[in-house]
DNA sequence: TCAATAATTTTACGCGCGTAAAAAAACTCG
DNA sequence: CGAGTTTTTTTACGCGCGTAAAATTATTGA
């Protein structure tokens, strides 16, 4: 920086005060500056910064399993508004891992990000564990919600989504039964549980769990084989099912297929089968799957906001902010 | 770190050799150091470490298409690998674009990372900007080639694989078409195409190939949309399609489907379909998706293996090494 | 036990930059 | 054009650590 603001004629605590902000310069010296970094193209050392610099332009973005292209997908949106903003996104998958998960914050506590957005594992997180690192560096939870831990938490209104469909289902056939993973990894499975419960009962009818089993984050491989099982076992007593997730509904779609059940809606189909989440691939299942839809773009956008906005003011929440989007039925055909 | 040096009881230069590798140090002395650590849980600021360590502990990884479940998964496995040779991964995507992509190297550069595994974006990508930073920094490519760019290329030998499945389709039925894009933005269907080609030939039948128009990274999209318009005009001559990768075939499974096409092999069947790469979701598909698997294991393995020897040796190869993997069939429903 | 060897301590410098304070220079506007 | 204001320059220090060199101490092996 002493040798670039030689050639460029200008005094190196001017060079460095540009590089934090080329706005704070004169506009005659920012376009000397602009015109020696043509020339010369230097850059500065980022640790030399970092290290000097109270907060840095990080913003850590964990997601709970990147693999999965609901979380790539949402990833990719926070990553471009961040970039947009000036920062610069540091993204960590804890790979559905409890002890991957408390890496990655101890990752991120290194690296002295200026905040943090946390999509948690839910209740395979590491409760104190993620409330210690939202102590030391400013978090917004979005996705899954770990009550009272973090600055604000961002996400979908799970009652909201589930009753549409609840409704939907029950408008148009039988009451929907619901499928789920008995021990389920995904963080919104038991909020939705719940949900379906007070919306059948809302809608004059009685739940019905088909509970899988297995575990871990391979769902289409659970709700294939668990889809198997049940079909084989005449287990399923409506018509109608309603599965935790997309990903358990593309499974279980591929087992119908397969034991020749005929999904999809009106005479001559033996099966509704309808999903949550509007996954990417929810589109080209055999046939499309009807669905919610996140709004995971004002997820992203809201979540972004709200972290920019306590970065900025260089302080902590009064009290902890919670904002929830409405899901969107999605209707295809399966259902 | 002095102070931490003082409640240990050590001298500031022996931690600091700790830290740099703990086996550097008296067995008695790294005993009492991570006592010490126990109480204190003291960690070296990083970037006052990367600034005067010559070479950091970083590895960047760069992916084309982080959205799709196939980099998704092969990212992750060379995380792993990563961290358990002691080094940071920082991952990167470059969203299916160029500019990205060089964004991407520039964000590395800055980082003076040890070394980089790179899937490059193929012939999209910016060969000298990519040829200017290899020069930079000891890099390998990965899954995709670019001729002459990094130290080494890992990656999958798509005439054997191509070979493999022209071989079993030809044998067991008609000739396959080859479905592919127009103008493909997956970096290995080129090497695919001609692949074909040259099988067909020496299987003494005449390529035929199905061009879907469309840009962009939305392949099953573009599968399923131009796989509608190929049934309807009637175009497909052939019962037998080999998509160039999964996702192509993912979209046309759907078209074939939503049209009345039943896909499988044998009596009663219209359509047979093939893919390539053993997509995460190329076993739900309705029928399950006859494909190639990559072997991506063997590919994160040597890849990182290739790139620790290079970082190892602080040196660049005196040659440039190419390793291919065999791809394997996998028989499923769909052909 | 003693010399040879290995590890640690002491001392000191430098990495590349942020930033504070005072002085100097460059603008702004009536 | 001159006073007032803003920007830049000069000077200087510190961030937290790596690392070199010489001195000291601990360990090893015969």
């Amino acid at each position: 920086m002493e040798e670039f603001a030689a050639v460029s004629g200008i005094s190196r605590p001017t060079v460095s005060k540009y590089f934090n902000n080329p706005e704070s310069v004169r506009a005659s010296t920012r376009k000397r500056i602009e015109a020696a970094l043509q020339q010369y193209d230097y850059r500065p050392n980022i640790y030399a910064v970092n290290q000097n610099r109270h907060l840095t332009k990080n913003i850590g973005i964990v997601v709970p399993y990147l693999a999965d292209p609901f979380f790539a997908e949402i990833a990719r949106n926070i990553e471009r508004l961040c970039i947009k903003a000036g920062f610069r996104p540091i993204l960590l998958s804890s790979h559905g891992d409890r002890a991957q998960e408390i890496d990655n914050l101890e990752t991120l506590r290194s690296i002295k990000p200026a905040g943090v957005l946390l999509a948690p594992l839910g209740r395979w997180s590491d409760r104190t564990a993620v409330e210690d690192f939202c102590e030391d560096v400013p978090t917004i939870l979005f996705d899954s919600n770990i009550e009272g831990v973090g600055e604000a938490f961002i996400g979908s209104d799970n009652n909201q989504s589930i009753d549409l469909i609840v409704e939907y289902l029950c408008r148009t056939g039988e009451p929907p039964s619901f499928f789920e993973m008995r021990n389920p990894a995904n963080p919104n499975a038991r909020k939705r549980r719940s949900a379906y419960k007070a919306s059948m009962q809302a809608h004059g009818h009685t739940a019905h769990f088909l509970k899988a089993g297995g575990e871990g984050w391979g769902f289409e491989e659970i709700g294939y084989r668990e889809g198997m099982r049940m079909i084989d076992a005449r287990r399923i007593p409506s018509n109608t099912i309603l599965c935790s997730n997309d990903r358990l509904a593309i499974g279980f779609i591929a087992a119908a297929y397969e034991k020749g059940m005929r999904v999809g809606r009106g005479p001559g189909f033996a099966l509704r089968v309808a999903g949550h989440d509007d996954h990417p691939f929810s589109r080209y299942t055999c046939p499309k799957l009807t669905t919610i839809a996140q709004d995971y773009s004002a997820i992203a956008k809201t979540s972004m906001k709200e972290l920019l906005a306590l970065i900025g003011s260089r302080q902590r929440r009064q009290e902890r902010l919670t904002t929830l989007f409405a899901g969107e039925l999605i209707m295809r055909e399966s259902a």
